[in-house]
DNA sequence: GTGGTCTAGACCACG
DNA sequence: GTGGTCTAGACCACG
């Protein structure tokens, strides 16, 4: 899987990577149970610091999609905890963004689309 | 209007303020051409930094959703441009949004509803 | 309120005081509301790296026991959270504590009255 | 005895094997005098490296817990010493745990219930 | 002035 | 070889 930083972006680095994986997780990309790349070749390969990759995964851990051990590295969890829900905090930025879109002009069924695409 | 600070929340007070006239101007709680309050009434009323508001604003305006002037001063912007589509950061927030809620367990019709419900 | 590092602990400093504002708070030693160290002042008055005090202040903020902003700094929060119940891994702590206890010839009343000291 | 690791678990694997030995002989369902398996079955039967299962024995062994010799293995030490207290480190970790317990709203009698549950 | 992010580099425990 | 911790130092956004 490709991972790709921008550089421009407000979104700080650990939070892309992390966004990336979930996304990869989500589609299918990276499988159940997949291997993910060591801190450290990641953080070679993408040209950032060990310490930025470390915290990713510590992230990812935490909200329950990889797990990592010392001796296995990181791979994603073979058992996702599934809330059901969507986080509060991701209801109020789809109504942001619902909001933005529709002052954009786009329509609702626009928007129904591309949830299908990204489902 | 009223326009409320989450205290606790990462995004930033002026950011949280943009979102919720944005959000109001979709609505339609705010109406076209309707005159939001001063600068310096709205931070009085929140309690917080009179430039804090102006940068509020400012974004607002750039963004072409309100009109600011010295004599009138700041509207909602009576012809709000619609380019038609979502901005290619709200594309990618929302299939960050998509991924996550599927991995939750949450049904793709789950999050159309939420659409039907914030359009 | 006074954080002691022993360095020679094998809980993580960053732990160490996490844990020990959490009990501070607990006591009521840390009163709602009331006002952490800076990270940097903390970080100064202890010797250690701002980094190690920046994670232990994060934890907290995800646990819902502080909420950190850049304007104020950090705070014991107000309303925290409350599960209403002991978390498995505290559960297992707490088992193993026990078992421990006891094979030390430690009675049951022994730990109560512990639990009543330390609650 | 059925040893079982949490491979998603912090705690690492020898220290996880450690706790549960020394629950079981609380608990009495390994006897005095039992004989533990070697080194060599039981990192076969957990597919482990026989270092951590090595390394788990050293501990219990030091601890007073078992003994070993190269004649009869490892067997639940006979009389193991009652120091009557509880260790420092376990005080520190007991007082942890009723600290975060009571701030998630949980009583005095509920901890009370798991120590009679788990002596 | 505050917390948040990131780097370069180091050492450590686990296995 | 792996992730985890920590330092010294820097720059940034927010307010």
């Amino acid at each position: 899987m490709v991972i790709k930083i921008d550089e421009y972006s407000d979104v700080p680095i650990y939070m892309q990577i992390r966004n990336q994986i979930v996304m990869g997780i989500s589609s299918g990309e990276l499988a159940s149970g997949e291997q993910l790349p060591t801190v450290r070749s990641l953080a070679l390969e993408m040209g950032i610091n060990t310490m930025t990759v470390s915290k990713t995964y510590q992230i990812l851990k935490n909200e329950g999609y990889i797990t990592t051990d010392r001796k296995n590295g990181a791979r994603v969890r073979a058992e996702i905890k599934q809330s059901g829900v969507i986080s509060e905090e991701n209801k109020a930025e789809l109504r942001r963004i619902v909001s933005e879109a529709r002052l954009s002009g786009v329509s609702k069924n626009d928007i129904k689309n591309l949830i299908d695409e990204y489902y």
